[in-house]
DNA sequence: TTGACAAGGCTAACGACGTTAGCCATAATA
DNA sequence: TATTATGGCTAACGTCGTTAGCCTTGTCAA
């Protein structure tokens, strides 16, 4: 390298270079209808390792409108344009934290219905959706807000992540219904899109009694 | 004026300056729960009006990259800064955007709970809701997605806009509960979210069936 | 008739954006 | 030791929203 390596910023901890998103925690055995998660796409290197984690860090933390090719550069110490030798331009970019954000989802989800709580699958799943998804809401917008180009992302990628709506639903349409469902209530949330002073707790718990009941009418989930 | 006046663009119809969103038909009897529009702002000067007009058409046949200040006002045969003596800025011209696809979208959804086809009252709601938003994407997407001012907004539009939820459920929970469904159905759509093939209509109904069941069981709607 | 003023155009320009072209230094490899 | 890949750099282009400042036209009061 010409240029002094690495050398972000002073600021926040930078994450260890090379580490994506998910820790590979030994994955138990599969609830029926589970599905395993796809396996991984090409490794990315240090360098792009590190310019994703940095991206992620900006996205999250000055929000949307901080996230440009210059701003993401001074972070990393270097100049927009060198950004064009590890990625062809802010799409793709974006599509490794969309990546990375639905791999987080994915695990988020798998994980909830291993330990169900005392409401059960559908409910222990709601809740942690939308736990984790509004703790992260800039990711959560960028990674599924407007369409994405779903040949450029890892196959089985969103099966994977959307399979845990499946398992507490046991039927495939009432699992996008679900799903459309928690998507609507988080991003509305996200943008305080309610009427000020609703409960939305309780509006979740509607929600979940109605799709609970319909899916003990229909085939129970296994 | 210094320059021609008005003079669009040759291209697409022109609507008729001054005409707003809404032909405001004589309004009915309310349904039990219903409530009234929203008493209208201040009006629109004739050439705000034109300008508005000129972006709606922008916005949904040339796509929301499309629509900006200088591409705008070519439409309109002037100079970009000639459109802050009008608005003061990109916002203010998305918030009567915005406004118009809300009046709009509490149009279609009164409109529709006065004329329940066989499947019931929450049936025809959601599927006039689902036409109506997956008719006019752009707008949709502008209108809904992002936060809004809602200081800015005319005052009452969005509980007017949202209210036939509540008439076809009965409960204000059940209600943005299924209103959140409907909208993560419809911008999932639009975005091309769901796995390819799916059985849209389908998962539709299996939504519908869940709030409709849960409706019942709960306080019936009046 | 004249003067003031509001409305609504205009040009020039600023800073930020994504992106490209072309150059150059270092490190690894043949 | 020569070559090539890697990964920096500067300069620049076109687009974006926006501001400052100017000017013409129409209206209306003195």
């Amino acid at each position: 390298m010409a240029t002094a390596p690495v050398a972000r910023k002073a600021g926040r901890p930078a994450r260890a270079p090379g580490v994506g998103p998910i820790t590979p925690v030994a994955d138990g055995p599969l609830l029926p209808g589970e599905v395993g998660r796809p396996a991984p796409g090409a490794p990315r290197s240090p360098r792009v390792a590190q310019i994703v984690a940095a991206a992620h860090d900006l996205l999250e933390h000055e929000g949307p409108g901080s996230l440009s090719m210059r701003r993401l550069a001074g972070e990393l110490g270097i100049r927009a344009p060198s950004l064009y030798k590890h990625f062809s331009g802010k799409g793709a970019l974006e599509l490794a934290l969309i990546e990375d954000a639905l791999l987080v989802v994915g695990e988020v989800s798998h994980a909830a219905i291993h330990e169900p709580g005392p409401d059960g699958l559908l409910a222990t799943l709601l809740a942690a959706y939308r736990r984790h998804c509004l703790a992260h809401p800039n990711l959560y917008r960028l990674a599924t807000g407007g369409p994405v180009e779903r040949a450029d992302l890892l196959a089985g990628l969103e099966e994977w992540a959307g399979n845990p709506w499946y398992v507490v639903t046991g039927d495939e349409h009432l699992a996008q219904a679900l799903w459309s469902f928690a998507h609507g209530m988080v991003i509305l949330e996200l943008d305080d899109r309610y009427p000020p002073g609703s409960d939305l707790d309780r509006t979740w718990r509607a929600g979940a009694a109605a799709f609970a009941s319909a899916t003990r009418a229909g085939a129970p989930p296994h």
